[in-house]
DNA sequence: TGACACACAGAACGGCCGTTCTGTACCCTG
DNA sequence: CAGGGTACAGAACGGCCGTTCTGTGTGTCA
């Protein structure tokens, strides 16, 4: 006999088959849709599933009583690098779990802005056309950070480093000059993360 | 007179009071909820106000006439490399909006795992030590994909290429070996996009 | 100073919501 | 092969849902 408590099993495909109708819709459906979304049609099925989804954390309450995605719901598994072979398991591997990358990589939502990646002068910093830019809007930096500055109207990704007690603007691709801004040196913000999509 | 047609005004801070419900609850309220929320006590005002913000575009209806998050509920703004001086204005501006960086980063939430990056055999492809690679779990891939196969029961990202009919993994970075899998190549997933913290 | 549109309030209503309870086919276990 | 747990089906039910319709105060413009 076992010694330890079993906790009623989850429905691993039922949960992905609602994580993908929330990232269509953006919202739970009703227990009727639950229902023909799952392939099964008795309601009282779908509200004990949704009992055991709630009791593991994965669907959560809003004070009205309205069914809502809980703080595991959006959680993606995190796979480390070194990890037994086959499908990492969620059991065993205690490699910690990750919130949405939104909350990852925008800390201060209100500050920051997101900037599209255009040629190649930051390739060597791992910064590629296309790619958004994370950027944490603010007048200043320090000196070695990637900043997006403003130069001649337009936007520019570069390090921000100094020569000869002057800013200077430093590609991170050989091809490209320092650009060495006359005048005030206009800082929209610091580089805070990067998203790329390659398909 | 006015020889345009008027659209019937919309209620600003009702979509923020929405929005900020919607950022702590990730889910529409009913309409109730939503009378107490924007301090009215009329349904048939919600409902009206409900049908304005779907006319421009901010709410939307499920299949199953559920209220549900617009297209234009989560527009964030994307500041284009070229643009005026100053803080990119709104108003003027017309660069695309964006959803999520989530949305945006991951199609298929069931089929898609977050791989922390070890080792810097692939900088030369613009993906760094630490970087977290967006995964689409599936068991094969096109030659030229990036994949994350699982080799000596570790992932490891590499191109996936061809050599004398034979299955092969290249780095990005000359200072590594290509790697010629004996047997079966067995692989996790295709790198479907990048996520990169800075600060 | 009317007329009229706008921004709500309030009540009525049919329907769909989620809950609960009972029933059943199918393992697994001893 | 009896017993119990699991994974559903199905019906009944009270309540809350969103819709619709009517009423009301307030500003605005001719």
């Amino acid at each position: 006999m076992a010694l330890n408590v079993q906790k009623p099993a989850l429905q691993p495909e039922y949960l992905e088959k609602l994580q993908d109708y929330y990232a269509e819709h953006k919202v739970i459906p009703s227990y009727s849709v639950l229902a023909s979304l799952w392939g099964i049609s008795a309601k009282s099925w779908v509200s004990e599933c949704v009992r055991r989804f709630e009791e593991a954390g994965y669907l959560d309450w809003t004070p009205d009583r309205q069914l809502k995605p809980g703080a595991r719901f959006f959680e993606r598994r995190l796979a480390d690098s070194t990890v037994q072979a086959g499908l990492p398991n969620p059991a065993l591997s205690d490699g910690y779990d990750l919130i949405t990358l939104d909350d990852w990589l925008v800390k201060v939502p209100s500050k920051t802005a997101l900037v599209r990646v255009k040629g190649d002068s930051m390739v060597d910093a791992g910064i590629h056309e296309g790619d958004l830019l994370v950027v944490e809007v603010q007048p200043n930096a320090n000196l070695g950070d990637i900043v997006v500055a403003i130069v001649d109207n337009e936007f520019t990704v570069k390090y921000l480093a100094k020569e000869r007690h002057e800013f200077v603007l430093k590609p991170a691709n050989k091809a490209y000059p320092v650009i060495r801004p006359r005048g005030r040196l206009e800082i929209f913000g610091v580089m805070a993360g990067l998203a790329r999509r390659t398909r």
